[in-house]
DNA sequence: CGACAGCGTGACAATTATATGACATTAGTG
DNA sequence: CACTAATGTCATATAATTGTCACGCTGTCG
C-alpha cells in the first residue's frame, strides 16, 4: 500500500515539526507550508492526500483557503482537517460548513490526530468507490471485491484486481507500461516495466473461460488496450 | 422523521435545564438524569437516540457509565457526546478512547451544540437491530443473545458477538480492518489493527462446525468479507 | 532470410499478508 | 477478594503475492 502524503498548514513552525515527526512516525510523508499561498501551490503540484489546515493565518486565512480549494473541481474532494485553537471553537461550525471533513481543537494528541486522518482517508477512499461494472458476462464489484465471469468466481491477486479496476474505467484505449505503472501502482514507482506484462499475463489467466482469452489486447510497441469488443488488429 | 429523544445527564440542574431549552427549541425530546444510575435506567427504559454525559458526576462517573454501556451489546452503539469542564480537557482523550462519539467542553454554545448533535445522529443513521437473523442454519438472536448452528448453541465472548452482528448487517462486503475497528470497537478507538485478525480467527472458531469454516473470507490485501456463499475466491 | 526488438511464459526467491497459539493483563462475577 | 472469562499484543508459522529473470516465440525490416 502506497504511503500517503498529508499537508501540514500553519504559520507557527513549532507545530508543523511536531505534526510531522508524529505523522512520519505513522508512516505518512509530510509537506509543510506556512501561509495559504503556498499551501495552494504544494497543493496542486504535489497533490496531497490529506490537508491539515490551520484556521487562524497571516494574510489569507485557512477557512478562505479551504472555500478556494472547495470552489476548484480538481481539488473539490480534497480531504481537509481544520486546526484551531480553543478560544476559536465557535468557529468550526462554520469551518464544516465550509467543507472541512473534520477538525481539532489544539492542543491534540498525535494518536487521536492520526486516528482522525486515518477516518477521513478512509470516508475519501469510500468516496471513490464504484458502483459494480458489468460486461458481456464479467461482473465487477468494488463493494465485495468480487470478480466473476458468467457467474463463475474468478480468483486474483489484489494487484491484478487494481489493474482490472483500471482497465474497466479506461476500456478501449491503449496504455503505455509507463502510464499503467502509474495508474495502477500509485505514484513514482521505480520499477521495471515489463513487470507490467507479466501482471498482464496474470490478469489475462484470471479472466480466461477454458484457456480462451478476451478483453485485453496487445498493442506492439505501444501497450495494452482493454476491449470489450474482440478486436482482429 | 420521527424526532429524536436526547437524554442529558449532568448532575447541576441548571445546565440540564439550559441544554433542554435549546434542545427542545431545535426540535427534540428530551429526557433528564442527574447521575449515572438513573441515567442507565432510562437508557434501558426510554432508549434515547443520543446521549449528552457530564464527565463529573459524584457516585459513578460518565466515564465510568461510558464504558458500561459500550460493553453492552445493546447499548453499544448509542451516540454518547461527553460533556466536560475546561480544566478536565485532558481527559477528553481517555473519554474518546472509551468510546465516546464526540466531546464537549463547558461552556459551549447551544449552536455548536446542535450541531454535533445532528452530525452524531446523522452518524448514527445505521442499523438498529432487533429481529433475530436466520441463514444457512445460523441463527443470530440480538434480543436474547444466542447464537446457533442447526440448532446447536454456539459460545463466544462479547467482542465475538458484536462482531457477528455487525457481519451480518453487512453482508457481501469486504471491511478494512480499520473499519472494523471503527464499527465493532466504537469510534474514537486506537487500537493494533492485527487485534482484528484475532477476533476474526476466534469468531470462525466459534462459528466452525467439527473442523469446518465458512462465513468470514479473507479478502488478501483489503480486509474481511462475510458471505453466506461458499465463494472460491 | 537473418537479425533484432517487442512480447509471452513459466519459474523462483524475496517480500508481505494472514493464521495461529501462547501469554500477561484486565474486566466481570459472585 | 478470589476466581473465571475475555481481551489485546506478541512471536512464530504458514501462505499468497510480487518483481525479476531467463528463455522462447513472433512479427518487422533491411
Amino acid at each position: 500500500m502506497a504511503e500517503s502524503t498529508v499537508l501540514i498548514v500553519d504559520d507557527e513552525s513549532a507545530i508543523r515539526d511536531m505534526v510531522t515527526v508524529a505523522l512520519e512516525v505513522a508512516g505518512y510523508r509530510c509537506l509543510q507550508a506556512e501561509n495559504a499561498r503556498d499551501a495552494h501551490a504544494l497543493i496542486i503540484d504535489e497533490k496531497p492526500d490529506l490537508v491539515l489546515l490551520d484556521w487562524m493565518m497571516p494574510e489569507t486565512s485557512g477557512l478562505e483557503l479551504l472555500r478556494r480549494l472547495r470552489r476548484d473541481e480538481l481539488t473539490a474532494k480534497l480531504p481537509v482537517i481544520m486546526l484551531t485553537a480553543k478560544a476559536e471553537e465557535d468557529n468550526m461550525i462554520q469551518g464544516l460548513n465550509s467543507g472541512a471533513d473534520d477538525y481539532m481543537s489544539k492542543p491534540f494528541s498525535p494518536r487521536e490526530l492520526i486516528a482522525r486522518i486515518k477516518s477521513a482517508l478512509r470516508r475519501q477512499k469510500a468516496v471513490n468507490q464504484e458502483e459494480p461494472i458489468q460486461l458481456d458476462g464479467l461482473l465487477f464489484d468494488p463493494i465485495s471485491h468480487h470478480v466473476s465471469i458468467h457467474d463463475k468466481a474468478l480468483s486474483m491477486g489484489p494487484t491484478e484486481f487494481r489493474l482490472l479496476s483500471f482497465f474497466l474505467s479506461h476500456q478501449d484505449r491503449v496504455y503505455s507500461r509507463d502510464q499503467i505503472l502509474d495508474h495502477v501502482w500509485g505514484g513514482n514507482v521505480y520499477m521495471d516495466e515489463r513487470t507490467v506484462d507479466v501482471h498482464i499475463r496474470r490478469l489475462r489467466k484470471a479472466l480466461s473461460i477454458d484457456g480462451h482469452e478476451r478483453f485485453i489486447q496487445t498493442v506492439r510497441g505501444a501497450g495494452y488496450r482493454f476491449s470489450q469488443k474482440l478486436v482482429a488488429d
